[in-house]
DNA sequence: GCCAACGTTGGC
DNA sequence: GCCAACGTTGGC
């Protein structure tokens, strides 16, 4: 199957591409929104390629590149009582949620703020532009991908 | 901290 | 199934 791309945010103060460089690999769990979880259980497959978004950063942007290493599983933090992602709907043998693992964390030598993609003529049609979009995981083109690399100089 | 935009929940 | 109320996201 085809390479698939995609932009995934993260608030840099919870989970930072930083962070995946030193942890390698991470499953990306806490996702609670099914259009999101349908993209990891449905669309994504290992290899696809990652825009590591932050959000609610100062300033937002594209922070680098990751890609996915392991295909969808059921999010154990919906298992556990303790946690703020605890879902009571969600049962061992039939689980609601679902994460991938991310790695091949890549940093940008330039960062690509918000700012530099709305000004980007040829962008705009990214949805991360879109207004109220709040959707976490958001597929993206290849020439979109490829343009957003070239400009963060990987 | 504000608030627009959107998703979810629950009463009916 | 409608829709008002509420909660969340995320830029600013």
């Amino acid at each position: 199957m085809a390479k698939k791309h995609w932009l995934m945010k993260s608030e840099p103060d919870v989970y930072s591409l930083d962070h995946l460089l030193k942890d390698k690999t991470t499953w990306w769990e806490g996702v609670r929104n099914y259009q999101a979880r349908n993209f990891m259980m449905k669309e994504m497959s290992v290899g696809d390629e990652v825009l590591f978004y932050h959000s609610n950063a100062e300033p937002p942007g594209v922070a680098g590149l990751a890609q996915i290493t392991r295909a969808a599983e059921p999010d154990a933090l919906q298992f556990q009582k303790s946690s703020e992602y605890f879902d009571p709907k969600a049962k061992k043998d039939q689980p609601v949620w679902y994460c991938v693992q991310v790695g091949g964390a890549k940093k940008f030598k330039n960062f690509i703020s918000l700012e530099d993609l709305r000004r980007h003529k040829d962008l705009q049609d990214m949805l991360v532009l879109k207004r109220g979009q709040r959707l976490s995981i958001q597929p993206v083109t290849k020439k979109d991908f490829d343009l957003i690399k070239k400009l963060g100089g990987l």
